[in-house]
DNA sequence: CCAGTCGCCGACTAAAATAATCGGACTTAG
DNA sequence: CTAAGTCCGATTATTTTAGTCGGCGACTGG
């Protein structure tokens, strides 16, 4: 439930190898791909479409690479999931306008889910690659409305 | 990205449902697959999962059906999700003991990932069926760290 | 006490999403 | 020119999810 493709995880992966290194270190598929041991052709793609989304530049020929587009502190971990895995929400029904959901008339979970996903999201939005670095440890539970409640 | 399966949707649906009628009203799966359109074959299951958690209580025979076993304040949307998905983490390797990822030995994402997914559950877990259905709005956002990253 | 309604269960198939691979084109430092 | 790199679409393999089927067991009302 709730997982992450694998290709997101090598997303991140990747673009916090490149924030360990700085801005002026340009880096290769190859590379990263060996220090994870991720497949080379799998993770190029994402690359790729790191790159296309603009949060990593490349840079052609021999001793190429890619670098970070911007400093560690402004790429959120929401940016990057959503590059790799475009828009998709909680629930099937992305309880957008185009959803063939079959449940769709009578729906009893529809708002509040988009709620909870909000949260997800602005959860997911304020953190920063740079944090993700930072603290592998601290808190950011949301403790508002958080009375026990627990099976 | 972060999408619960049908299976969910369709126990949440359910829950919600049963918490509309009261503890007293007996509801049976048929009635409950006709008001969502939902495949009863499927719908059983999912009920029956949530039976053998705690969840919901059965009654066996004609004008059997489900009941909540508790109160709609009690029971958490984190545990009905659970009930149905098993306990399964944001990422692939659900960062526990016996993860055969090929990644681990270098991977800097363990701790991070963690930490995000720990919020979510929290989130998920301070949430009830009855905070659900009255509240379809409303903002449980985590506004600590929330600085405006953003791409 | 028997028949029909319902829950219970496991095995099965179908469909879809994900992971990974392949083949070939384009770019550029040396 | 050429080798090391990115780029890109198409294809396959694998896994997960969705949905189906068939039979058993429990109960209740007649
Ligand atoms: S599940 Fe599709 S509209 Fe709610
Ligand atoms: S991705 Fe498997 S250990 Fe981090």
């Amino acid at each position: 439930m709730l997982k992450l493709s694998k290709k997101t995880d090598y997303a991140l992966m990747a673009v916090q190898y490149m924030a360990s290194k700085g801005t002026a270190r340009i880096v290769n598929t190859k590379e990263i791909a060996e220090e994870y041991n991720i497949p080379v052709e799998l993770l190029a793609k994402v690359l790729q479409k790191l790159g296309k989304k603009g949060l990593i530049v490349s840079q052609n020929g021999p001793k190429g690479g890619y670098v970070l587009a911007k400093s560690s502190t402004d790429i959120s971990v929401l940016s990057v999931i959503q590059a790799i895995e475009g828009h998709v929400g909680i629930t099937e029904c992305y309880h957008n306008e185009d959803s063939t959901c079959m449940q769709m008339p009578r729906c009893n979970i529809r708002t509040p889910l988009r709620n909870i996903q909000n949260s997800i999201y602005g959860l997911l939005d304020s953190m920063s690659i740079e944090d993700m670095k930072e603290f592998g440890s601290a808190t950011i539970v949301p403790q508002s409305r958080l009375n026990g409640h627990r099976t």
